[in-house]
RNA sequence: GCGCUUGUAGCUCAACCGGAUAGAGCACCAGCCUUCUAAGCUGGGGGUCGCAGGUUCGAGUCCUGCCAAGCGCGCCA
């Protein structure tokens, strides 16, 4: 409809044009919007206004203009000038009733649009480092990531979800090592584990299993391990050179078998991020390792690009990525003194990898402490030849974890923190999702647990989750009561729908293929629960205002109709966001 | 100090790339179950859109400056 409103538009305006009333070099944008008031008709448009300074015309009488230049067309029955100078239109009710047979046909299908026909994005969400267990810090990520994913598929892009698995680097050294001491306590070493090693029950699981594949073949007497290793911490030490002398003795001591223990902890992780993930309904095309890009060489050939682009130059014993020519704030280091590339170096040939792989968009889900990394990285975008607006850096501001009135503090490395899975376990995934998902992800937020525990029955998602369990109770009822729904005969007497809440109700269902589409195109799932709310609450009070099941045939069959088509809507939009549809609550 | 993000009802948040009277939920008050599920519905109170300027027909939305909160400013990831 508000396309064709626009064709009505741009008729128009062509019409002026050619009779002069308005430059013929004017090339105005049509908007039409839903109105908000039903005073102002379904649909308004500002072009008046907005037209008005160029075409040196009142906007009223130029108003004036567009509508007695107005083709005329079957669905819009009145257009009316109003305020400073909108038009409105209003549509034919039974022209809006054909939404019904629309939604029953296409059912899966309806809302799905083809703006993004033919290209393909890649979205990157999560990456979490594999050194333990998914927090809550990573959940908003996960579920908002997941549902821009679909959301963007529903719109026609061909979306690829990918994990870039960040094994390489030292934080992955210290879990390796973490597992190694665990794994020497379980065999009857006494110790102090050092403080920056990584502490949660996980690592001591990983090193029981590792002991009972291994048997004895990584024992070291802690004598041995401990000899010449600086002081930690708690004994007036450093505690980053504690841990990075034990790294080096570990691989020292364990030599090939350094490998494996290394691999022990990084594949029980991965496997228990993975399934975490699958429950909270997050699956991805392809997980992507870092140390695949250091062991193909493709960190050297990015590198090696950027050397003879000339965006490289060596100070001080390291190598350097002129960064601040292409709008970051500083040089950065890519290669480091002591010969490791540093993360940013992996970073620059992940991104050059995506782009070769032929993507036509880049979305990368960070959270919001990362925000600084962005001009680095685009810079390596340029510096790489690419059109750095390929790539698209959301971020998604951490929720603050509350269990009542305190503050949750939550820390990977000492193990005190909410783990996703927990979450999921106290307030299921449905209602998790939905929370995570239902504001803006640049939007600072507070998740408070006790809340969201001890009062589910107020969480919005079993609102919207009722809706759709109520229809099916509907249709339940009228087998009970030896009727049988006749589509058909439903179709053919629409018009009987004339109640306030039934035109409300169907306007909001013709509605939503536009909300698909605009969430999709400003990356804003939020939009789409926002819609399924109202179209709840709509449904809600129709229900409770009129009888469905009444023994007038035509009638009974038409609003049998509506609101199979309400359940369909209701069960595509909380598809898109891997929210369950349970029949009865 | 510099940068990014945010600031809307008591609380948590919306507000259609600037539009007509800024909306929901929670909480609070008053009503609605011999009729399809009351996890529901109806009505009510509650707002200087952080503050001050500016841009224009029109600003919660754009610009500038302040104030406040979160985050960032490593040869960590």
């Amino acid at each position: 409809m508000k396309h064709k409103l626009t064709e009505l538009l741009q008729h128009a305006v062509n019409t002026l044009k050619s009779t002069g009333v308005i430059d013929s070099s004017l090339q105005p944008q049509i908007i039409i919007e839903r109105s908000r008031d039903d005073k102002h008709g379904d649909y308004a448009s500002n072009l008046a206004l907005a037209l008005a300074k160029s075409a040196k015309m009142p906007p009223r009488q130029l108003a004036e203009q567009l509508v007695a230049a107005l083709p005329s067309d079957s669905a819009v029955i009145k257009v009316e000038l109003a305020g400073p100078g909108f038009i409105n239109f209003f549509i034919d009710a039974l022209a809006q009733h054909q939404v019904i047979p629309r939604i029953l046909t296409e059912q899966a299908h309806y809302g799905l649009s083809q703006v993004g026909a033919g290209q393909r994005v890649q979205v990157e969400f999560v990456s979490a480092n594999p050194t333990g267990p998914l927090h809550v810090g990573h959940g908003r990520g996960a579920a908002y990531g997941s549902a821009l994913a679909n959301l963007l598929a529903a719109a026609g892009y061909t979306v690829h979800r990918e994990y870039y698995v960040n094994d390489a680097g030292r934080q992955m050294d210290i879990l390796a090592t973490s597992v190694w001491l665990r794994y020497l306590a379980a065999l009857g070493e006494v110790f102090t584990f050092p403080s920056n090693g990584y502490k949660g029950d996980y690592v001591v699981d990983i090193a029981n299993e590792l002991l009972a594949q291994a048997g004895r073949d990584f024992y070291q007497s802690i004598a041995t391990v401990m000899a010449d290793i600086p002081a930690d911490e708690p004994d007036g030490g450093d505690k980053e050179e504690h841990i990075d002398a034990l790294i080096a003795k570990a691989k020292n001591l364990l030599g090939q078998g350094y490998e494996y223990v290394f691999a022990a902890g990084l594949t029980s992780i991965l496997a228990d991020i993975k399934d975490d993930l699958h429950e909270f309904g997050v699956d991805y095309e392809e997980w992507f390792s870092e140390r695949s890009l250091m062991d193909d060489g493709a960190v050297a050939e990015a590198l090696s690009r950027l050397r003879s682009a000339g965006h490289l130059y060596d100070k001080d014993g390291a190598v350097w990525f002129a960064s601040s020519s292409l709008g970051d704030e500083k040089d950065r280091v890519v290669l480091r003194e002591n010969g490791q590339y540093t993360y940013f170096a992996s970073d620059i040939a992940y991104h050059m990898n995506k782009l070769d792989r032929g993507f036509d968009h880049l979305i990368n889900i960070w959270g919001a402490d990362h925000h600084g990394y962005i001009p680095r990285v685009k810079a390596a975008l340029k510096a790489l030849g690419a059109d750095e607006t390929k790539l698209t850096v959301l971020l998604v501001q951490f929720a603050t974890l509350y269990r009542g009135e305190e503050k949750v503090q939550m820390s990977t490395r000492s193990g005190e923190f909410v783990t996703l899975r927990q979450l999921r376990d106290e307030v299921g995934k449905d209602a998790a999702r939905f929370y995570y998902v239902m504001r803006r992800s640049e939007q600072h937020m507070d998740f408070d647990l006790a809340l969201a525990t001890s009062k589910t029955n107020e969480n919005p998602v079993f609102y919207v989750q009722y809706a759709y369990a109520r229809v099916c109770s509907v249709l339940r009822q009228l087998a009970e009561k030896g009727w049988t729904r006749d589509a058909a005969l439903g179709l053919e007497h629409l018009a009987r729908l004339t109640e306030t809440h039934e035109l409300q109700l169907i306007q909001t269902l013709a509605r939503y293929p536009e909300v698909i589409e605009r969430a999709a195109a400003q990356f804003e799932p939020h939009q789409v629960i926002q819609y399924l709310r109202e179209l709840a609450t709509e449904f809600h009070t129709y229900y409770n205002a009129h009888q469905f099941l009444v023994d007038d045939d035509a009638l009974r069959n038409a609003r049998l109709n509506l609101i199979a088509a309400v359940q369909q809507v209701l069960g595509n939009g909380l598809a898109l966001l891997s929210v369950s549809t349970p029949e009865v609550m």
